[in-house]
DNA sequence: CTGTGTGCAAACACTTTGCAGGTGT
DNA sequence: ACACCTGCAAAGTGTTTGCACACAG
């Protein structure tokens, strides 16, 4: 999985480094949105604070993460695919579990069509549902 | 308006104070969302930061203000209907203009039902579609 | 008069910017 | 070697809490 996350980093040519290949080994592991504080938390290693959200911001714009908007502070979640430094296409869901606390991103689903008022037009959508999820329900 | 605003307050069991009516007032007239420091400039008298923010917080509280989860700071709008002090009960979309920069509640199409996964609970929705909105296209 | 609302001071949480020095390739 | 990444310091936003005084009912 090191390998895997080296290889990642290449193909969207960003440096290996401590910081990068940590962060991204959460997500893959724990395969939930998370902020800037959960990785403060989570993180063996303790990162500068602003190195961390350099690295978000970095993913980002490369197109590993996409940002999961949320009450409080913004948190982020993998790209599934179709992103990258051109652009981010998502069109998931993202479910927030009140038990748990975890916010997850459905890929099961399809975001459902929206009929908008006429002279409207839609270019992003960001669904968050809130409840219990199936681990906790 | 005036005497609308206070009978509003009067319903609520809030007091009449120079704040909430201005605020109110605010809302009503513009009825788009509006965030704390949209409030601080728009408002014609220069109320107390912390006096907003108690004064956003006791009108979602009361059911009469909703919170508008959106990028950056939380921006609040006027409830429609069917809240109290009871609870929320919103089904509407939010639309965010990318032009005008205005964030409105769209009132005249239904939320569209989701079918989550197996085991999924959905308690709260939160809807938000970016794009232009009808004046700006 | 009494309880609620306001203003001020201060603290807390989240995020960004600038710069010097260190590291991956 | 060089560009890029990191850490530290500091500052900029957004939001909350505690306390004394003021005001609506």
């Amino acid at each position: 999985m090191e390998a895997a996350i080296k290889s990642l980093l290449r193909d969207f040519r960003l440096r290996s480094t401590d910081c990068r290949n940590e962060v991204l080994n959460l997500f893959l592991d724990k395969n939930i949105a998370l902020s800037h504080g959960d990785l403060e938390k989570d993180l063996e290693h303790n990162f500068d604070r602003v190195t961390l959200y350099r690295t978000l911001r970095t993913f980002v714009d490369k197109g590993i993460l996409h940002k999961v908007i949320d009450e409080g502070s913004t948190k982020y979640a993998l790209c599934s695919d179709a992103c990258s430094i051109e652009g981010h296409n998502h069109q998931h869901v993202h479910f927030k579990c009140n038990k748990c606390g975890n916010t997850t991103c459905i890929d099961e689903i399809e975001v459902p069509g929206i009929n908008l008022p006429a002279g409207y037009v839609a270019r992003e959508f960001n669904f968050l549902v809130e409840g219990v999820c199936a681990s906790c329900s």
